[in-house]
RNA sequence: CGGGGUGUAGCGCAGCCUGGUAGCGCACCUGCCUUGGGAGCAGGGGGUCGGAGGUUCGAAUCCUCUCGCCCCGACCA
């Protein structure tokens, strides 16, 4: 393409709030534009890149044996109401009714209209494995969308479902999904990392994210400095390095502790270190029940686990008055000495002795507490988040800690919704089985921007050549001057030729305009065509990754370019 | 949904407190000039000041309501 015939809005001011890095540079270099709250526009330099992560994409899962279907987008309903996520789901789901007054909604995911397809076309085993796959908007109305393309409510994905007779078939399929999730994201040219997950609420057995490591990541994940674990905090297990139950060796007393209610502020009071207090959770689940969690003063509830205990969906901390009500002291003395509700504890507090606990009035806490001794726990589990320097729970290494943004994720589902749709084939018994399932998202969008996240400098975007908009760019320092538009011309129309995708600036602008807007868009090849070059018949070529410039002779350049281009997309 | 903020030209902002002809920088258009790192000079186009109502002789400015957007939190295949 030319410049002077393409549409590339840069700005050179940053608008107001982008907040990270790939939406400011995103739309800085004229990638995308803001439509409403998160929702997009791809300008054409924006969805080249997009083009190119989808093909990528399309090629990977072809290569594992999906095939490409298009659902709609626009669902009704009934199939909601038949999977029972019609009531389940909530505000996410964007809701509407069309003339006739018929409910409809703006399909989030799309488990429910895939397993309709296959439950209305496959009948027999011998028709299986399969796996579907499309490549299409979706829409969710988030609660608050923000970091453009990294969490918009509408978004590009690709979604593939898998479907198989038992287990054993549907593990391979996951497996298979798996590894065509590795080349992708490689070949993409990311830094990531698979991790194992929650599965959240759309349920499964298994599941693992795949996460392009990066500091505007909002995931937290941890990692083995030894082996292969790696898992996302919310799921991630740590080891128990001391088993032993110490021995009590001081008496339960009782101390003031005016005004302090935070484990700050009790710490530093009785100076003692955060790790020997026990703090005192107050939460109620969605069934109403209120109960006590302890965990060490110095540790992080992780919610998500404490659910899973208690086979509930969230959990929410106790009202100042319900605490009041429960402990008999106002919040930020409380304790499990003489507390009326079930007190759960995470594994940790087993280990500790002669602790700091509340002691449920105002103003005071207890020394030397002792579990069994002092106070009764009704269940240990794990139930805190894992920090950096814990032990692994595999091995003998450490955790380290990342940030991570989550581009793809996995799950085996196994018959949730092939069992409330009524998805059932005949196995080679002759028998009716539903289908095991899994699904396999990759968020588009998100992995371009998780790209720009991790190849930047302060001139702007350095794009890995295999999703670059442009592969190449040709500058031409004054375009009003015949040699310079000749010479160039001919090396545009030999890439071209040869397959090239290449930008030819033929902008009447300085040339520092150009440089610039040449690497906030960043193109991985420059080549920079002026007269002082063509005086010793010779283009500048610089690549944006290392800046390093090299003249080059004119009649072997377009040979040059065409081959390094190659060999960066099969690096 | 709770807390905080903001809305004035395509983008970034000033003006609002103390009411009196709507401004600046960038971008855009024309001309001259310039051409290896976002030049210079001159001229020009573009705004229902988010919307509705109110107070006032007069509202971007004061009051009420409303909508959008942003940040923090909760939330989230």
């Amino acid at each position: 393409m030319r410049l002077t015939e393409y549409l590339l809005p840069t700005l050179k001011e940053t608008p107001a709030d982008a907040e990270i890095v790939s939406h400011r540079l995103m739309l800085r270099s004229g990638m995308i534009r803001k439509v409403a709250a998160g929702i997009y526009t791809y300008l054409p330099l924006g969805l080249r890149s997009v083009r190119k992560v989808e093909q990528i994409v399309r090629e990977e899962m072809d290569r594992a044996g999906a095939m490409e279907l298009l659902m709609p987008m626009v669902l009704p309903a009934e199939l909601w109401q038949e999977s029972g996520r019609w009531e389940q789901y909530g505000k996410e789901l964007l809701r509407l009714r069309d003339r006739k007054n018929s409910e409809f909604c703006l399909s989030p995911t799309h488990e429910e209209v895939i397993t309709d397809v296959v439950r209305g076309t496959v009948r027999s085993y011998r028709q299986l494995p399969l796996n579907l796959y499309q490549i299409q908007g979706k829409f969710r109305d988030e609660i608050r969308p923000r970091f453009g393309l990294m969490r918009g409510r509408e978004f590009i994905m690709k979604d593939a479902y898998s479907f198989d007779i038992d287990d054993v078939s549907a593990d391979s399929s996951y497996d298979k999904m798996y590894q065509a999730y590795q080349r992708i994201f490689k070949r993409c040219g990311l830094d990531f990392r698979a991790v194992e997950a929650d599965t959240g609420n759309i349920g499964g057995s298994s599941s693992h994210e795949f996460m392009v490591l990066a500091e505007a990541g909002e995931d937290a994940i941890v990692s083995c400095d030894s082996c292969e674990y790696a898992a996302n905090v919310e799921k991630a297990q740590m080891r128990m390095d001391r088993q032993t139950v110490p021995e009590p060796t001081a008496e339960l007393q009782l101390v003031g502790t005016p005004q302090r209610k935070t484990i700050a502020e009790v710490a530093q009071f009785l100076e003692l270190p955060q790790s020997r207090l026990i703090k005192t959770l107050l939460v109620e689940t969605d069934g109403g029940e209120q109960l006590a969690v302890l965990l060490r003063g110095d540790r992080e509830l992780n919610e998500i686990k404490l659910c899973r205990l208690l086979d509930c969906l969230e959990v929410t901390m106790l009202s100042e008055e319900a605490v009041q009500q429960l402990t008999g002291a106002p919040s930020g003395f409380a304790g499990p000495v003489d507390l009326s509700c079930r007190i759960l504890a995470d594994n940790e507090v087993r280990t500790m002795a002669d602790s700091v606990i509340g002691a449920n009035q105002a103003d005071a806490h207890y020394l030397g507490a002792n579990v069994g001794r002092d106070f009764q726990v009704s269940e240990f589990a794990d139930l805190r988040q894992a920090v950096a320097g814990d032990g692994c729970p595999r091995c003998d290494g450490t955790l380290q800690s990342w940030r991570g943004i989550e581009v793809g994720h996995v799950f085996k589902l196994g018959t949730k919704y092939s069992q409330a749709l009524g998805a059932k084939v005949l196995n080679a018994n002759g028998k009716d089985v539903p289908l095991v399932m899994g699904c396999y998202g990759i968020g588009i969008g998100r992995t371009v921007a998780a790209a720009i996240e991790q190849n930047y400098d302060d001139s702007g975007i350095i794009f890995p050549m295999p999703i670059a908009p442009f592969q190449v760019i040709i500058t031409l320092l004054n375009p009003k001057d015949e040699q310079v538009r000749e010479a160039g011309g001919q090396l545009y129309d030999q890439l071209l030729r040869a397959g090239i995708e290449v930008l030819l600036d033929d902008r009447d602008e300085r040339p520092g305009s150009k440089f610039k807007d040449a690497e906030l868009i960043g193109i991985p090849i420059r080549v920079t065509v002026g007269n002082r070059a063509l005086k010793e018949d010779a283009f500048e070529v610089q690549k944006r990754k290392d800046g390093e410039r090299q003249m080059m002779a004119v009649a072997d350049t377009a040979a040059w370019l065409i081959d390094e281009v190659k060999r960066e997309l099969a690096e």
